[in-house]
DNA sequence: TCATTAATCGAAG
DNA sequence: CTTCGATTAATGA
């Protein structure tokens, strides 16, 4: 089941809508959890974050989106408030367009809005994946499932192993897992073959 | 080189 | 599995 994975809308399409120019240093917060929701965002260079805090302080990151991805959007339908924070990785530069031009674009181009029914769905779809996944009590089956999950979202040419781009606190905070639990799982799953490690990279 | 951040390890709970 | 303490490697100013 290969889909494209997200939505990834002409950028002068937007800015003829409006859309704006914006950037932001790595851990600058684009919104955050309980903010209105008002825009559409496209990535055009950088990575962000969705996460949010759980009562003792602990991070948990629902989702790491790089170029080419958008975010957000999934609120304005429901017209109601971030329920995470968008944080950057890394200094990023996006495109972002009021959600009322948003809708507007959407009901005046009815493919685009097909292809956005088609990128939520393909996110519910992972989501439950990856929801499966981690009610495991096994870390191995949980970072098998992190990485099964990342390499179906982001990868096209399957073929080769994939460089995991995440550092391993990353992967604890995706997982809910302690880094040191990521760490020896993630030899123990080396040894197995299941996964390739070099100059501490993983590749799956 | 100093400081900061990430990766590791071993031991104990 | 998680927490704690401590060390080591990597990166950037």
């Amino acid at each position: 089941m290969k889909v494209t994975s997200c939505m990834n809308i002409d950028s002068e399409f937007l800015y003829s809508y409006g859309a704006e120019d914006r950037h932001y240093k790595t851990g600058e917060i684009i919104y955050r959890e309980g903010d209105h929701a008002v825009y559409y965002y496209q990535i055009v260079q950088g990575k962000i974050k969705q996460n949010n805090y759980d009562a003792e302080g602990r991070e948990f990151i629902h989702n790491i989106l790089r170029e080419n991805q958008s975010f957000g959007e999934s609120m304005i339908f429901l017209e109601d408030l971030h329920m995470m924070n968008a944080i950057c990785l890394t200094p990023v530069d996006i495109i972002r367009l009021h959600k009322d031009s948003f809708l507007q674009l959407l009901e005046e181009n009815p493919k685009i809005s097909l292809q956005m029914n088609a990128c939520l769905s393909q996110r519910l779809y992972f989501k439950s994946i990856m929801l499966q996944n981690m009610s495991s009590p096994n870390p191995a089956l949980r970072l098998e499932g992190l990485l099964e999950y990342l390499k179906s979202y982001h990868d096209v040419n399957c073929n080769d192993s994939l460089h995991i781009e995440l550092t391993r606190q990353q992967m604890a905070n995706l997982t809910g897992l302690r880094v040191e639990t990521v760490i020896r799982t993630l030899k123990k799953m080396e040894t197995q073959s299941k996964i390739k490690i070099k100059n501490r990279k993983v590749y799956y």
